[in-house]
DNA sequence: CCCAAAAATGCAAACGTTTGAATTTTTGCG
DNA sequence: CGCAAAAATTCAAACGTTTGCATTTTTGGG
């Protein structure tokens, strides 16, 4: 370490003549000490100058603004975080329950996740994406809480581990998740009223002419399984089948699958009820390659409306899921949680997009 | 909000002893000062011992980390971090030019970003998702980069920021670039040989039958100009001619820019090259809508292969970027850069891939 | 010009962890 | 049992900011 030194003090105007005898870089004013020395006055000053504090003098203050900015000083964010004890990231997990592979490059995910980023952006958030193998990870969700790295939580998608999710959130306030919302419940849930679209895509299907309708998705998830509970209080109403056709969300399997399902169920479906826009536009291709009529001798619907829905030939009719409003529902709430309300969950209605296929 | 409850404090095994007079909630182990109290040892030693140091005795090391597990202590990242001048975090910053909207949730940077949430988390990274736009902010990199708050840097499209790109890394070593390679330049990039690509897809274009080609999507970004470069150069040496049609990545516009295009060059076009799987999905559609028959009529290539281009009909012909091997080239790149190594930049070989459309 | 009030700045103690060096305890060998 | 070497532990100084409080400087009214 070299000693103290003990150079006259120069400002900016004035030509850079500054004695520096750091290890680091030559010149390089890396910490608000450099850059008090540089100013001749103190780090205290020098930190409430940048940060704009009115109880520096305005002068001094732009002074060293200015000096921070010619120098490209950058604060360092570790240590300020640590001081105030926060660090202006969100966390958003992603766990991966079943269907560990692909689930995160799924439109949905990504679109909402891309919505996310944007509305922490633009409320000053940096955000940590963390993907989570649950079973691998018993403790993911108090890892990430009480990693000291986030202010709060985002957890995508419950995945299989609600009561996870329930017992976090008993000690763990700012957390909101994604998902579907279970009579009371404990954790503050954003999400679609899952068996309120799945019964307005069967309602759709009979009304296009169905009579022996099946869901192509897995129901072991929350969401699929209420969306397929939805769909099934109409089927039972009006007196129509429904049979569940267990489909993965992997690309290469989800074909396969659903290439069998049709094959094996051949005369005994006409209307189809996709959980997913995804699983509905592999069932929409493979619908044409065996050569059946969509929506002449086959309905289907789908559930998100992502934007291929209106891509595919005929479009998509779908269930919506206002995504953008979900995210800027999660952010809002996030934030409400991290001034200390404990708010409620957030229950969207989901809306059916009429297009083509039903 | 309930008060602040005074239970009796209780210890797993031992009885509760020591004094607590934190103002945190009762018994709670939050640094590692608490831990050290409750096994009788110093911190030093307590941060010895979850680090799994065998400088200290086997015995004392299982009975502290036994104790941390019982009390769910979690070490503060932020102090660690700050201590050891290193965070674990990768940063993944995608800067958002010209086409601002969408272009996250287009379907392969979030692919992209799929696959680099899984190479990192592998390697023991977190990653911190940072959208910028150049034009709000000037240097969103040095701000990133000097942050403090990341390891190292990826980068995904260079968007129109090539120079910012290049001038940061010459100060900055752990930063590695998803995007298209130019002779000469200083930083190191992963990416496929865009103009080879563009070749290949007007070769099959041609083979296919084509002689009127056109070019969809925009010529500004660099990866797409190289595209359409090689197309061109193809185009020149068998002497048909090929058209530039520019067609924005959001989704609205996209569609009606392309209805526009096919509109006004009715006749003369009868070879598409796509500058994305997503435009190409829309010309199919386009297509389809006013009637022209693919490949009979118009033929049609894509650029990626995404998950999307085996789901059309007929299946979109397509040049594939193999993302998967680019994101662990990525993450590969970037590790060695972080130990101090200068690596050199990796252009990866398109591969055609042919299906119905071409 | 004096002096109290106001404004500006400096000082030093945190934030929670890691780690070299110093110190204590244990071990092993003659 | 003594004593050096090895093993285990403690001590204290960082890491770079922020912020309450103390201190200095400036201001303005008499």
């Amino acid at each position: 370490m070299p000693g103290i030194v003990h150079s006259g003090r120069r400002w900016p105007e004035v030509a850079g003549t500054g004695e520096d005898d750091s290890v680091w870089a030559e010149g390089q004013v890396r910490t608000i000490t450099d850059l008090a020395r540089l100013a001749g006055v103190s780090a205290g000053t020098v930190s409430r100058a940048l940060a704009g504090n009115t109880l520096v003098n305005t002068r001094t203050r732009e002074r060293i603004q200015q000096l921070a900015r010619t120098h490209g000083f950058q604060l360092n964010q570790m240590a300020s975080n640590l001081r105030r004890q926060k660090t202006g990231v969100v966390g958003v997990a992603i766990p991966l329950g079943h269907d560990r592979r692909q689930q995160i490059s799924d439109g949905f995910f990504m679109t909402l996740l891309g919505h996310l980023a944007d509305e922490l952006t633009q409320r000053g958030y940096d955000l940590m994406l963390r993907r989570v193998l649950p079973e691998r990870d018993e403790d993911w969700l108090s890892r990430f809480s009480g990693s000291g790295m986030v202010d709060g939580l985002i957890v995508i998608g419950q995945s299989d581990q609600f009561e996870r999710i329930e017992a976090a959130a008993a000690e763990y306030l700012p957390m909101v998740v994604w998902g579907n919302h279970q009579e009371g419940q404990r954790h503050c849930v954003v999400g679609t009223d899952n068996r309120l679209g799945g019964r307005l895509a069967a309602e759709r299907l009979i009304a296009a002419g169905a009579t022996r309708l099946a869901f192509f998705g897995d129901t072991e998830p929350m969401e699929f399984a209420a969306r397929f509970a939805g769909a099934s209080d109409v089927a039972a109403r009006v007196g129509v089948s429904i049979l569940a056709c267990p489909t993965s969300l992997s690309v290469e399997p989800m074909a396969r699958e659903i290439a069998h399902h049709l094959h094996s169920n051949a005369g005994g479906i006409d209307g189809i009820f996709a959980a997913t826009d995804t699983i509905a536009v592999a069932c929409l291709k493979a619908l044409r390659d065996t050569g059946r009529a969509v929506p002449g001798q086959v309905r289907l619907v789908g559930f998100d409306d992502l934007p291929i829905a209106s891509q595919t030939s005929p479009p998509l009719t779908t269930i919506r899921q206002d995504i953008a409003a979900g995210a800027r529902a999660l952010v809002d709430l996030l934030m409400r949680r991290l001034g200390g309300e404990n708010t409620e969950s957030l229950v969207m209605p989901p809306r059916l997009i009429m297009r083509g296929t039903a």
